[in-house]
DNA sequence: ATCTTACCCATAAAATCCCGTAAAATCCCC
DNA sequence: GGGGATTTTACGGGATTTTATGGGTAAGAT
């Protein structure tokens, strides 16, 4: 399972006028490790309204998960449609390099559906990470499995470096 | 399993008055690699009425996954006809080759089936990538795991770059 | 001669890289 | 264990490079 390595940890992030902003430092490590290189994958999350993030390896991981899927289906004679599952999976995934200093842009489509504005959240999830518009997730809680609490103390930190003029 | 490397993000390109078309940058390095050189397979999908793409060496898969459905078959004492299967998947099939900038003339019959008009929409799916009209896709969302955002964001784009003669 | 295809050049927009700085985290030595 | 020194980080801004796409033109094919 490519390094057992899991995310976690939670740090707020801003996108400055270029559309860029920079991946948390305790998540660049590993993505590097994940990636062999710069690269984050970022798409957008089948449930929530956030997008997700991982290094390329795990991209390798899934293509195989659908492989396997697919040859047992046929040893069953049953019919699976890998482009079907390939598409839900793959279609909003981009492959992002970040540079040395840990910053990449962060394409429009991307942003509109994550519904990030100026600042995001980014926190683990185990074999992933998620990106909140950390309104959105104050907004959402209910369904989505984050301490409350601790949105709320990124909120307030990011709020104060932009000397109140957030969002 | 050939490298491994999975087609995935999305972006939209336009023809041009030759009926040209630039394969999104992203696609381009796969395509390189996988194929030894600057050529792509292009043929249309078995399913939906868009085009699926791909790099040379993808052919060779193709020939092995029948050969696993015809041996799943036989194991079952059924019956895998390998030549409809091959005729499928094979006979739209055209090698076209994109010059240094990307760009490759998208031949007639394949864009009419592919009823591709002014934009093109690519989309990586894993071991291939489609190729669709964004309206085409957009009227038919329902059977095609796409995230329909993603196809509206992008045909929002292109109608910006024309001037809105999007058609 | 005409149509098609493969190059070549041009350009605007977008992405990438590089440098600078200030705040924060880490180290280190007494 | 405190307090300054050093390193890492987050972010701004400019410069260079890559893309996407228009248009021209020479080489083949019909």
């Amino acid at each position: 399972m490519s390094g057992a390595y899991a995310y976690s940890g939670s740090a707020i992030s801003a996108i400055d006028d270029k559309g860029r902003l920079s991946v948390p430092a305790f998540l660049r490590k590993n993505l590097v490790e994940s990636s062999d290189g710069r690269t984050l994958c970022l798409g957008t999350h089948e449930k929530w309204d956030c997008l997700v993030g991982f290094g390329l390896s795990r991209k390798a991981d899934m293509l195989t998960e659908i492989d396997k899927q697919w040859e047992a289906a046929i040893a069953r004679g049953e019919s699976f449609d890998k482009d079907a599952a390939g598409a839900r999976k793959f279609s909003s995934l981009q492959d992002l390099s970040f540079d040395a200093s840990g910053r990449f842009i962060l394409p429009p489509q991307l942003r509109e559906i994550g519904q990030l504005e100026s600042h995001v959240l980014f926190h683990g999830i185990g074999t992933t990470f998620c990106l909140w518009n950390p309104q959105t997730l104050l907004d959402t809680t209910d369904d989505v499995p984050v301490d409350r609490r601790l949105v709320e103390h990124h909120l307030k930190e990011a709020g104060e470096k932009s000397g109140g003029k957030s969002k």
